[in-house]
DNA sequence: TATTATT
């Protein structure tokens, strides 16, 4: 049976892939500007509203595996939060590397880039700076160089682009091993408006004394993943888990798994799938007349239908999702169920996304059995 | 020829 489900399987729609990309991806629009502030000194507020420009703070190059908890507690060290954020990927949970600290008091802000910025973690130096008001106008403004001199120093570079607006962060990429450039970089401008007038003025011009052009052009957003990046991402922090010769059929399964949804091509073998059907731990409970019921445990409160959309629409067909939230608070209770229409495609979800990372949760997936409402 | 800076 297993054979046939795997000859006639239809590919997962690419067009939920595209959906998942897509949703990850940064919107541009236009928006109201704002004052920014002096380059060493808090930013100024545009008007009246909330004034947090003396409190709030952005901290970045924070290490990938810090948590939540880890940020509130190093920068709570310093005084009274009124609020704080680690910024995340809405979708894979990851931590994108930057967050948000907002005092009470001016005072501790300005401890907090005495005593934090610059300080080392796991081979990153994080930095603490005031944060500029949140508008439109400064996102999207980080410009990617390539073709620059080899000779050229970062402080070189500032200098070229300086002229078009104010520079938030320069970076010029090295050989890790020689230390030597590159040629490529990054300017990332205050306003989006400057990285624009920068692209037209510097783009394919040579520098003074340069003997070939450069290239400027507004760099990829981080989020903006390829369909490849997303699903290596997937790849690790599921196969990963299983260690072992044992596993070996599972991983190729699911490396084959990912392959078909990056490429839409089918590669299955009856062996792969007889091997993947015994690690989901598959019986007939979870099937019923709409298709195969997917119990999905360990969801945040937070947690809502869009997650579990995107989720499991990459697999296949996605005919039904729900989210089992507390009657009085509205909130997630932790668990969810979808419903998928082809048995293959739901044991490739499973497989996947069983003890995969969202957030800071490691997910339960698996076909929905008939006592498992009271986890 | 690609790092992770706006909730």
């Amino acid at each position: 049976r297993l054979q046939l489900l795997a000859v006639n399987r239809s590919p997962p729609a690419p067009s939920c892939l595209q959906q998942i990309i897509s949703t990850m991806e940064t919107q541009v629009s236009n928006g109201p500007t704002s004052n920014s502030g002096l380059p060493n000194g808090p930013p100024l507020s545009a008007n009246g509203a909330a004034d947090d420009s003396k409190t709030n703070l952005i901290v970045n190059y924070l290490p990938q595996n810090m948590t939540q908890e880890e940020f509130k507690s190093l920068f709570g060290s310093i005084g009274e939060i009124e609020s704080c954020k680690l910024v995340r990927d809405k979708i894979t949970g990851q931590s994108l590397g930057y967050g948000f600290v907002n005092y009470v008091d001016p005072n501790d802000a300005d401890k907090a880039i005495n005593t934090l910025n610059g300080l080392k973690l796991q081979m990153k130096t994080i930095k603490v700076s005031y944060a500029r008001p949140s508008s439109a106008s400064i996102r999207d403004a980080n410009l990617y160089v390539s073709g620059l001199p080899k000779s050229m120093s970062q402080k070189e570079m500032e200098q070229l682009f300086s002229q078009y607006g104010r520079i938030i962060t320069s970076r010029i990429l090295v050989d890790q091993v020689t230390g030597v450039s590159r040629g490529v970089g990054f300017i990332r401008f205050d306003k989006r408006i400057e990285a624009e007038e920068a692209i037209k003025g510097l783009n394919g011009q040579k520098p003074l004394g340069a003997s070939e052009p450069i290239t400027v052009k507004f760099a990829n957003n981080p989020s903006q993943k390829t369909g490849q990046a997303l699903l290596s991402h997937l790849y690790q922090t599921t196969a990963r888990r299983y260690t072992g010769p044992l596993h070996h059929q599972t991983q190729r399964f699911r490396l084959d798994n990912l392959l078909n949804m990056a490429y839409g091509v089918k590669r299955f073998s009856p062996i792969t799938i007889d091997s993947m059907t015994s690690l989901a731990g598959v019986n007939l409970t979870g099937a019923s007349s709409g298709g195969w019921c997917i119990f999905v445990y360990n969801l945040s409160p937070e947690a809502d239908e869009s997650v579990l959309w995107q989720l499991f629409g990459p697999f296949g067909a996605v005919t039904n999702v729900k989210v089992i939230r507390d009657f009085a608070t509205n909130k997630c209770k932790g668990f969810g169920f979808v419903t998928m229409t082809n048995y293959e495609e739901a044991a490739m979800a499973i497989a996947s996304l069983n003890g995969y990372r969202l957030g800071d949760r490691i997910l339960q997936v698996s076909f929905k059995t008939s006592k498992q409402h009271k986890a």
